[in-house]
DNA sequence: CTCGGTATTGGACCGATGGACAGGGTGACA
DNA sequence: TGTCACCCTGTCCATCGGTCCAATACCGAG
């Protein structure tokens, strides 16, 4: 059960070696060579071919965790795709390299937090969110609510919509934030992202 | 930090009582009305309105696991749309319903291992098809501005943009101000919906 | 009839955003 | 050496976006 840094040796490791003191640096081939089922071995995202690696050492049953200096859903779901549990930013404190690592031990699945919503809504439209996804974001609008979400969808801008509803820009301030409580989304770009997944009759 | 079990009261609950002693038995109601953000709570798929409830709970920063007693990949993905951060079959022992516990509590994801290669490998497929082409489209961005174009279509502010490219607030929007103009876009807005619009027309 | 939900609007506040000015640093190329 | 493209940073400012505090009116359920 070895704790194993893959790096290519050049950089001076961050904070790894204070979130575990008996954790080894070996380079890419050592860790093919070395690394046995029920190690935990983490992965920089700048590494060559660091994909394969991961997809090669996930097979044999190593747990795997990317960590990336610039985290983006995309490389996110790489890594996810390749095998590995864990996905965070390179740069992460101790305690959190901790976290990860207490995640991935217990089957667990540890995503950066700033990625985490994102991945998660992925995965949840990849197989048949649609039909759910219909209810959970429409039933609980209301018909101005959801006129108003329909058109900032289409990126309009508040003045814009005030425009095209013939209400005043206050208004549909105020339908707007109803509508981020109730989808749970912080702000209109994320309202875009949740919706810009669904089919236009929905709305 | 109360540890909650979410159920319509008739059942009598298989071993969630020897997973976790000091846990208490709520219904959906009480669960709404009690639960504060850093509770874990468990909710059976076999109520009504759980997802609902979820996404609820989810939203106040309650942890949430859901437990299924005929646990499929639709529902799965349904229980980690809505927010929960745990998904597990409902008669798990209780050495298993503690191993979701530290997984969730240290922000970690927890799926039911016979569904978890569907749930990473699924969504793996649909993001890697956008991923493609959005380089086509950005392909007379340099390095930097797609890097901010890429977040920024990902739903995050420019300062959240700033901290993950490690640079300046206003570095970034130097590069989203070059982003805009060779877009021929406005706006962020404009920008989301330009690249996720190319996404849907590939796949 | 009261109560609650919906729709509408106002004002004020403050952070986020985007544009317009200004630079400095690097590396490639003629 | 000069030029150019790219990358990074700064200040100023107008606007936009989101939330807080209200208020008024309609309408159906109890």
């Amino acid at each position: 059960m070895a704790q194993l840094f893959v790096c290519q040796g050049r950089d001076e490791i961050p904070r790894w070696r204070e979130a575990f003191t008996e954790a080894r640096l070996i380079g890419p081939e050592q860790a093919r060579a070395q690394a046995v089922a029920g190690d935990r071995v983490w992965v920089t995202s700048d590494l060559e071919h660091w994909s394969s690696l991961v997809t090669t050492l996930s097979q044999r049953g190593v747990i795997l965790s990317v960590l990336s200096y610039a985290p983006n859903s995309r490389e996110a779901f790489q890594a996810l795709g390749a095998g590995a549990r864990g996905y965070a930013h390179a740069l992460s404190p101790p305690e959190l390299l901790r976290q990860v690592e207490t995640v991935v031990t217990h089957q667990g699945i540890w995503v950066w937090p700033e990625l985490l919503a994102q991945v998660v809504g992925g995965a949840f439209r990849t197989l048949g969110g649609e039909a759910v996804l219909q209810e959970e974001t429409l039933a609980c609008l209301t018909e101005r609510e959801r006129a108003v979400a329909r058109a900032v969808a289409e990126g309009l801008s508040n003045k814009a919509v005030a425009k095209q509803l013939e209400i005043t820009e206050r208004t549909v301030k105020a339908h707007l934030g109803a509508v981020f409580r109730k989808l749970g989304v912080r702000d209109r770009m994320q309202l875009i992202l949740k919706l810009s997944h669904q089919e236009q009759d929905v709305l």
